[in-house]
RNA sequence: GCCGUCGUAGCUCAGCAUGGUAGAGCGCGUGCUUGGUAAGCACGAGGUCGCGGGAUCGAAUCCCGUCGGCGGCUCCA
C-alpha cells in the first residue's frame, strides 16, 4: 500500500456512512476511518460534514482494531463453549490481545478446540454490527454479567447512551470500532493463559486471562510466531546456561546472580568499555561502600519511601545499617567533602555501583530483574545553567555506547515532564502572596496544609520557573542532538523531569536502558550548594544518569540481541583451538600461546575426542573463532579458522593473530571475515 | 504479595492418573580409537526425587505446609 493512500483525506457528508463516503474505492483493506483522533466503523453515520482518513488493516490503528475484534471473537467462542463463563474485558495489547473471563480454569490443551471454533465463526463471516442503547436497556441486555454491569454503570452517564457490538448470537458492551465482519479474522492465534483478578485487585474474583494475537493474514501471523520462537531461543537465561556465564543458587541467594569465570569476562569487558566512555567525558570514578548507617537513608528520604525494599539490620550494640539500594547518597557524601566554586562545576562522579533491592518474590527473574545489580551510575553536580550542556554530553554518550556495542539500532527518547494540573505531586517552590517568602515543598507528601513558615499565610503560589527552565534545557539538549522524542506529561518523578532511552534489539523488541534524571530534591535534602561569582551560596542541581542501566540487564539484552554470538571483544572464548589429532598438539599449543601473548582469550582442546565431536561440544559456548590445525597447517604455519557464521578460511597464523587483535582492540561488531 | 503452573543426576527430560524406595540422552571418569569441521566404541561413577510434616505395611507418586523457578497481575525514586 502506497504511503500517500494512507494519508489521503476523504470527506463525508452528515447523515451518510463513511463506507458511502469512500465510494467505490477498494475497501478490502480499509476497515475503519479516523476523524481527528477518533476512530469509527465504516458503517457508522457521520453526524456532521467531516473530513477523515481511511484506516488500513495493516496500520497500527488497523491492527489494534483487528485484535480488539479478535478479542470479541474469543469471547464469542468462550461463551459458546463454556456457557457458565462471564466475560469481563478484552483489550488489544501491543502485539495482540487478551480477554479476562470469570470461568473455571482451562488448560492449554483446549487451545486447539478454541481456535477451531474461532475459525468456524470467522468463516461464517457474521457482520459485526454496532447498536446503540439507553443505559437502562444496556443493563438489562447484560443482566447475567455483573462485570459488564459495573462497566456500564461506570462509563455510561445516567440517561446516556452507549453501544454494543453484535456478531451472530454474541454481543459485547463496547465502544468499538471493529472490523466490518468476522471474516476479517483470518489469522488468529491463542498464545497463553494467565490468571488475574477482577480489576487487578486480589480481593476480587479470580479470572482466567487468555492471551492471543491476530494478523491481517496467515503469513504475517506465521512470521510473528517464528519471531516469538526466536525470542524464546534467545532467552538470556537459556543462553547463560549454555554458555556458562552465570548461575542462580535459588536456595542460598534467590534472585542474586553469581557470575562464572566466563560471565565475569563479559561483565568486565562491558565495565572497561564504560570506564573508557566515562573518562572521555569527564566522569571521575569513585568507590562507595555497600552499607551505610541508617542516618544517611533517613536524610536521603529512602527510609521514608523505600525502606520496604531495603535490606536493613541492627547490630547487637543497637547500631542500625542499610544496604544501599541506590548510589546517590554515597556520591553526595564524596561531593560534599569540600566546598565547591561555580568555576569547578560540574563535578561528575561515576561508579559501577552494586545496589541491593528487596524485590518481591513475584518480581524477581533472571538478569533483567535481580535483587542485586550493578548500575553504571553517575551523578553530576552542577549549576542550573549547565543542564543543557551536561545533558547533551550524556545523550552523545548514549548514542556512542549503543551504536558502538549493538550496531545501528533504533533509539527512542522519552521526555517525562510534570503535569501542571497536579502541582501538588511535585517538589516545587512556592511564593507567599502575603509576605513574599519562598519555600520548597511537595504538597502531596504533607499531612497538613502548606502554610508560609514566616507569616503563616495559606496564600501560596506555585512557582514553576525552575521546572520550566530545566525542562526547556532538556528539550534543547534533545534538539541539539537532533533527536526525535515524545513528551509524557505527568510521567516526571516528583523531584524532576527525566529522559528515558529505549533501544530496539535485533528482533524488534524495545528495551528501556538509559535514564537521565534531573533532581532538585536530593540537593535540598543534603543542603548541597556551591559558591557563585558573588561569593553567595547557591543550590546545586543534580543529574542521575545510567547509560547501560545495569550491567545485569544490559548483559541480558546483549546476549539476546546477538543470540549469544557476541562480538569478539565480548566473547569469553575468542579463539578455540582444536588439533586434528594429538600429533599436532604441539603446534596447537604454539598457536594458543602466540594468541594469548597478544591478549587473545584462546582455549585449546587436546582431548582424545574426534574433531567433529569437539566442534559440536564447544558450539554451545559460542566461541568467536574455532581454529583447526593439522598436518597442512603445521607445515605451512597457518590456521584454519571458522567464524560465528560457520565460514571457514585458512591463513597464516601471523595474519590471523593480527586480524583478530585488531578486531578485539577496535571492539568491532563484525568479524574480520 | 496475589493467581496459575512447575520442582526427579551438572544439563534437558521420562516415571506420578492405577503407591511396591528411579530411568534416558547429553555431560563427567577410565580404557580403546589418532580422527580434517555439528555426536567413534566400550565400561563406569553420579540422585536421601526442593525441604518439612501427615495418612499408609509401604510414597518420587496421595494430602497439608514451606522454600524456590516460570507465566501473568500488582508494585517500582
Amino acid at each position: 500500500m502506497a504511503e500517500h493512500e494512507h494519508k489521503k483525506i476523504y470527506s463525508a457528508l452528515k447523515g451518510h456512512t463513511y463506507l458511502e463516503a469512500l465510494g467505490d474505492r477498494p475497501s478490502g483493506n480499509i476497515i475503519a476511518v479516523k476523524t481527528g483522533n477518533r476512530l469509527h466503523d465504516l458503517r457508522q453515520v457521520a453526524d456532521s460534514d467531516v473530513e477523515f482518513q481511511a484506516v488500513y488493516l495493516d496500520s497500527d490503528d488497523g491492527l489494534k482494531i483487528l485484535r480488539h475484534s479478535a478479542a470479541h471473537l474469543l469471547a464469542h467462542v468462550i461463551t459458546s463453549l463454556y456457557p457458565d463463563s462471564r466475560p469481563n474485558a478484552g483489550p488489544a495489547t501491543e502485539d495482540g490481545f487478551y480477554y479476562d473471563f470469570d470461568m473455571r480454569p482451562i488448560s492449554s490443551d483446549q487451545f486447539p478446540s478454541i481456535e477451531e471454533k474461532m475459525r468456524e465463526i470467522a468463516g461464517k463471516n457474521y457482520p459485526i454490527i454496532r447498536e446503540e442503547y439507553e443505559k437502562s436497556e444496556l443493563i438489562s441486555l447484560f443482566s447475567n454479567n455483573p462485570y459488564k454491569i459495573d462497566k456500564i454503570k461506570d462509563n455510561v452517564p445516567e440517561g446516556g447512551r452507549s453501544s454494543i457490538y453484535r456478531q451472530g448470537d454474541f454481543y459485547d458492551f463496547c465502544t468499538g470500532p471493529h472490523v466490518p465482519s468476522t471474516g476479517y479474522l483470518k489469522a488468529v492465534k491463542i498464545i497463553s493463559l494467565a490468571s488475574t483478578h477482577y480489576r487487578g485487585d486480589e480481593k476480587n474474583a479470580p479470572m482466567v486471562r487468555i492471551y492471543g494475537t491476530a494478523f491481517p493474514d496467515e503469513k504475517s501471523l506465521k512470521k510473528y510466531m517464528l519471531n516469538r520462537e526466536e525470542a524464546l531461543k534467545r532467552d538470556h537465561r537459556k543462553l547463560g546456561t549454555e554458555m556458562d556465564l552465570f548461575v542462580f543458587n535459588t536456595e542460598r541467594a534467590p534472585g542474586f546472580p553469581l557470575y562464572t569465570p566466563s560471565g565475569s569476562i563479559v561483565r568486565s569487558e562491558l565495565m572497561a568499555f564504560m570506564k573508557e566512555k566515562n573518562g572521555q567525558r569527564g566522569w571521575q570514578e569513585v568507590w562507595t561502600p555497600h552499607i551505610f548507617r541508617d542516618v544517611i537513608w533517613k536524610q536521603s528520604g529512602h527510609y521514608a519511601k523505600y525502606k520496604p525494599n531495603m535490606y536493613v539490620f541492627t547490630l547487637e550494640d543497637g547500631d542500625s545499617y542499610g544496604v544501599k539500594p541506590m548510589n546517590c547518597p554515597g556520591h553526595i557524601s564524596i561531593f560534599e567533602r569540600e566546598p565547591h566554586s561555580y568555576r569547578d562545576l560540574p563535578v561528575r562522579l561515576s561508579e559501577p555501583g552494586t545496589v541491593y533491592r528487596y524485590e518481591k518474590s513475584g518480581e524477581v527473574g533472571g538478569l533483567t530483574r535481580p535483587r542485586a545489580f550493578t548500575i553504571d551510575d553517575g551523578h553530576a553536580f552542577m549549576r542550573f545553567d549547565q543542564i543543557v550542556d551536561e545533558i547533551t554530553s550524556i545523550l552523545e554518550m548514549v548514542k556512542e555506547t549503543f551504536n558502538g556495542i549493538l550496531g545501528k539500532v533504533d533509539l527512542k527518547f522519552d521526555l517525562s515532564v510534570m503535569d501542571k494540573e497536579h502541582p501538588e505531586n511535585y517538589l516545587l517552590v512556592y511564593r507567599c502572596r502575603n509576605c513574599g517568602n519562598t519555600i520548597e515543598a511537595r504538597k502531596a507528601s504533607m499531612e497538613e496544609h502548606l502554610l508560609c513558615p514566616s507569616c503563616g499565610s495559606e496564600n501560596l503560589e506555585p512557582d514553576f520557573s525552575v521546572w520550566d527552565g530545566a525542562t526547556e534545557q532538556l528539550r534543547e539538549a534533545l534538539d541539539r542532538e537532533k533527536l526525535e522524542y515524545e513528551e509524557y506529561p505527568g510521567e516526571a518523578a516528583f523531584y524532576g523531569p527525566k529522559i528515558d532511552v529505549h533501544v530496539r534489539d535485533a528482533i524488534g523488541r524495545m528495551w528501556q536502558l538509559s535514564t537521565v534524571q534531573l533532581d532538585f530534591f536530593m540537593p535540598t535534602n543534603f543542603g548541597l550548594s556551591y559558591v557563585n561569582s558573588e561569593s553567595k551560596p547557591e543550590r546545586i542541581v543534580m543529574v542521575h544518569r545510567a547509560i547501560f542501566g545495569s550491567y545485569e540487564r544490559f548483559m541480558a539484552i546483549v546476549l539476546e540481541h546477538f543470540a549469544g554470538k557476541l562480538p569478539t571483544w565480548l566473547s569469553p572464548i575468542q579463539a578455540y583451538i582444536i588439533p586434528v589429532s594429538e600429533n599436532y598438539d604441539e603446534y596447537a599449543r604454539k598457536v594458543q600461546s602466540d594468541l594469548i601473548k597478544i591478549g587473545v582469550r584462546a582455549g585449546l582442546d587436546t582431548s582424545s575426542e574426534t574433531l567433529g565431536k569437539k566442534i559440536k561440544t564447544i558450539r554451545g559456548k559460542r566461541p568467536a573463532y574455532i581454529v583447526v590445525v593439522g598436518q597442512a597447517e603445521m607445515e605451512s604455519g597457518t590456521v584454519t579458522a571458522r567464524n560465528r557464521k560457520d565460514v571457514q578460511k585458512s591463513m597464516k597464523l601471523d595474519d590471523f593473530a593480527r586480524e583478530i587483535r585488531e578486531e578485539i582492540s577496535g571492539r568491532k561488531i563484525d568479524q574480520f571475515f
